[in-house]
DNA sequence: CAGGATCTGATACAACCGTATCACCAGTCT
DNA sequence: AGACTGGTGATACGGTTGTATCAGATCCTG
């Protein structure tokens, strides 16, 4: 059982790679051999390492979902303590939102992969399809329970409302992606939807730290 | 000044050739060879069309582009007479939603394109990029006028607003194309929306004719 | 009727793709 | 010590890509 090298260290710094170039180049621009030179290897080590480029481009979609979650987790934990309905739902979706370096790298990523699902649908069912509805529902929990504590109007539906302000909030990405408008207006259309949702009350602290 | 066919025409049937395969495959598919196949025509004739790929490409996107549009027109004219604010602007974003077959059709050729125009930005500007910022504007003068017949809260900014609906459609029709929801719940979600903006009045007809 | 523009077919090209193969080196285990 | 396995390099294969070339039709015009 023995390794001279890390196996898994090596299978990030080359989905890494693969990560890398699908945020700046788009994913058909990731060719087996220019993942290789990217991350600073030989063809073979990709092959070595992974199969076959499926597999390469389904441990690289799983690495990039971890670390969004995980950048979701720091944007909740620094939403102020204690933490109300309001304060989580912002941070959520203030996180998708491209508007640092690391959540613009982020999205254009995702962006490169939703194609890719579009034409190959097979690649849903392996991946986690499920978590963007754990998400919403996560969203609607929150908003259920402001709506019991009378922050929000009794006349919202829950679910429905976590639909549309997740929607939103993608749809605003995109079109930031797209050079339609700048991070910051993006969020500010959020920050006037949530406003209008809660109540027009208190200051809107983003980011973590 | 002689040609022994209508050479828009056969543009026409080569672009159309293009656009449904990158409906149905998606545009990294979509090579010369299969479009010649799919069209019906020989490769060296959609050479001679279209002197490169990028042309060909570029000429499809604008016919798509106008298709969408020749399509919420008919939408906006079938919203009910007289028009007003409420029913032109749901007839606008329930025409985007992908909830018939040339809705979808439409909407998985633009995400198609999307990710192209992620890699390669200059297309960007050579479309009409302009035309989200139109729709935008135009769906902004609408709620503006409603808010001033008191139908919309004075609260509501109207650019914010127009903003944020537009951008939850474009959302919700991403989840639809990606399988998430269908065509309907999604049409619940804006319609939720679009109940909560205005009134909670009347009946939501759609679709022309 | 000759001549030139318009249109179409067959085929070639160099580049790149994902994948496979063969050979070799360096450690570990028996 | 010797066989075996994990890791690595170089190179080849068949296929597809966008584009180019050479040839031959077909038709309008002078």
């Amino acid at each position: 059982m023995s390794t001279r090298v890390d196996h898994e260290q090596r299978r990030a710094q080359i989905a890494e790679a693969l990560l890398r170039i699908a945020d700046t180049q788009g994913l058909q621009a990731a060719s087996m051999r220019v993942v290789a030179a990217e991350a600073g290897v030989s063809l073979r080590l990709v092959q070595y390492y992974f199969h076959t480029k499926d597999e390469l481009l389904m441990d690289a979609l799983a690495r990039l979902s971890a670390q969004l979650q995980v950048r979701m987790q720091k944007w909740i934990a620094a939403a102020g303590s204690p933490p109300n309905p309001r304060s989580i739902v912002t941070a959520i979706l203030s996180s998708i939102l491209p508007t640092d370096a690391e959540s613009r790298r982020i999205t254009r990523t995702y962006a490169a992969y939703y194609t890719l699902v579009l034409s190959e649908p097979r690649l849903a069912e392996q991946h986690g399809t499920t978590y963007p509805d754990m998400l919403e529902s996560f969203l609607a929990k929150q908003i259920r329970a402001a709506r019991q504590s009378g922050d929000v109007s009794a006349e919202r539906d829950p679910e429905l409302t976590a639909a549309g302000l997740l929607a939103m909030t993608n749809g605003l990405g995109s079109s930031v992606l797209g050079g339609q408008r700048s991070g910051e207006a993006a969020l500010a259309v959020l920050s006037h939807h949530l406003d209008e949702l809660f109540g027009p009350a208190a200051a809107t602290d983003l980011s973590p730290r």
